[in-house]
DNA sequence: TCTTAGCACTCATATTGCTGAAGTGCTAAG
DNA sequence: CTTAGCACTTCAGCAATATGAGTGCTAAGA
């Protein structure tokens, strides 16, 4: 629904629209029809803008604070102009070149390459940049390890199909014998299946097992249930970029921001609902379910490991931000960053 | 130094001291010296209080922002309180089983522990609270497990004796029986050492392979590298609560501190640096060596696996703060810990 | 019918001057 | 050494006032 253009406005009419957006993102003061004429070459008098204004702000793109201030942009303005009027082409070569440029260190690790990320949008944002790493219950399982690390102290590792390695203790002791039986069961059972299936497999493959095997089978159900338990994780970075920006004057949105980089699993949580796959997705203000972000806009997209979608990213900032950098910007990461996935075949 | 008394002051002077002090925190306005007799039962009169107070100024425990406004404590001034005049004793009893009910959940993984403890301290705080992990390079060895994660990802995972579990991977191919091999080996000549001296330990112990084990000993160098490599972590929470602080009108201090957040390892290095291993320590305001925490202060102790000290936990906040409360909290947050450690045994 | 000049009106912002309260420092007397 | 008294300083709050940016409306012109 969204997607489609509210009302079909008069070229004219988008034509202010847009000025007026660009303007305020750029000044971040409500703009008078006086600017408007004076700075973004417009062959009418301040008075037709102003009817023109009236009538934008009485179908609800505009509004102002006060009588005698100048308009600003209302969430269905900045919707329409995100699905209207912002092209998502052109980079600058050099800009293409910088962020590619940030990606220097070589990431063997996959938790270094999506922390970097995560650095890299927010230092290209000045915003605040966010990752989430592969969705843990679509992963598939490569390989499991066990190791007995105590008495009653069992590690279990895993390495899933993207590169993430997960580990967890759980209570139990198996023999020498018995670890590698339950290890090579599990290995062959469960390579290629994804993590929210294992718990099933696991359950439907264990009559492998003879009875007098109890504690192998305690601990492979104990094992399933961490499979199910395993959630995901989220990096977060320039949270303090955010204080800086001046359109804050009280605390509030700020805080909400911070807590978020406390509470990470309601992050992750609120990202996984509202994510959408397809191409680059842009909340704005009120638009965002959670009531904390509804003066903050979140552009977001998601990356992919071969053809399989894995996670999101994007970047959380201001409603008056430039959007078509900022879209640009993330749609170009997450490309990088599927480039990452497919060199590493 | 700093620990002894700075100067002998009088005991009347000293009273006046810790009457200022103690309304400052309390009411976080300037105090004057009529508030102060009326309050602080001071069988003196204003005027004398005055000269008192003009004293202490004159001494440098004592400044005020105005002329016409009341006084309020200098770092010096704080620094005498917490020297002189603050008492660790007697935490309520209700206060004791507060915190203790905070931990209330069973913790089998250390990490766990440790990021439920800084949340802890955040909360009953209500400033920023962290911990760091158990110093890795102090840490001793308890078993290191190797696994083949792809043709040439080797991975490499490390459990130390308070219970850290690391992992990290590096390019390296063995086949099975070297895998097993190089495994016991390090198993073998490392337990109960140190990290620091894994490194040295390897390089020193290796001739027990052949030469034409060349594959062998390239990975050793490597996992000695990573051993050389492996650094402290930490935990830190709360720091939304000091956005809610109104003594910072300005922005900077929240921001650097929001900063250390995201910049961990810059944290990490200051702590390490600055700690001092016995008892509570406090450093207030310029006394830290980090400029950004200089209208802030530091509230930290350490924590012990057995009878090694192993890391340091602590609190953030302004420097108006209840040291006393503060420095009780931390210093029995601690000792449930090395509790906990003890209990682990 | 659309555009625009003109004008009255509104409201936020900045400046000023005033007053009272709080608190100090100093002096001189007890 | 203590304290009462007093002059002085400074801030906080308030009201009065001016300024100016920007609007909405009306009526005339294209």
């Amino acid at each position: 629904m969204r997607h489609i253009a509210l009302e079909v406005l008069k070229e004219r009419k988008v034509k202010i629209l847009s000025a007026v957006i660009h303007h305020y993102i750029k000044t971040g003061k409500p703009v008078g029809s006086n600017v408007l004429i004076e700075e973004c070459d417009i062959s009418l008098s301040p008075a037709t803008v102003r009817n023109l204004m009236a009538e934008l702000e009485e179908e609800g793109y505009l509004t102002h604070p006060h009588t005698s201030a100048g308009r600003i942009p209302t969430d269905k303005g900045y919707r329409y102009y995100v699905d209207n009027l912002v092209k998502l082409q052109g980079f600058a070569v050099e800009e293409e070149e910088r962020i590619r440029k940030e990606y220097e260190q070589k990431h063997n690790e996959i938790e270094g390459l999506l922390s970097e990320t995560s650095r890299i949008l927010s230092g290209l944002s000045q915003y605040t940049g966010f990752v989430m790493t592969p969705k843990t219950q679509y992963d598939e399982i490569r390989n499991i390890e066990l190791m007995q690390i105590a008495k009653e102290e069992l590690l279990i590792v895993l390495l899933t199909e993207s590169g993430m390695i997960k580990h967890k203790r759980i209570e139990a002791f198996l023999t020498q014998g018995q670890l590698s039986r339950l290890k090579n069961f599990l290995n062959e059972k469960l390579r290629g299946v994804s993590v929210a299936q294992a718990n099933k497999r696991i359950v439907s493959e264990i009559r492998d097992f003879k009875q007098n095997e109890d504690e192998i089978l305690k601990t492979a159900k104990k094992i399933s249930d961490v499979f199910y338990n395993m959630r995901d994780d989220i990096y977060i970075d320039g949270t303090s970029n955010v204080v800086a920006i001046p359109d804050f004057n009280d605390f509030e949105p700020l805080k909400s921001l911070i807590r978020f980089n406390e509470d990470k699993e309601k992050f992750i949580e609120i990202i996984n609902k509202d994510f959408d796959d397809n191409g680059v997705n842009v909340k704005i203000g009120s638009e965002n379910t959670l009531a904390e972000l509804k003066d903050l806009s979140m552009v977001t997209t998601v990356y992919k490991n071969g053809e399989r979608v894995v996670g999101v990213l994007g970047i959380i900032g201001p409603k008056r931000m430039e959007y078509q950098k900022m879209m640009l910007l993330v749609s170009r990461v997450s490309e990088i960053l599927n480039k990452f996935f497919k060199d590493k075949e």
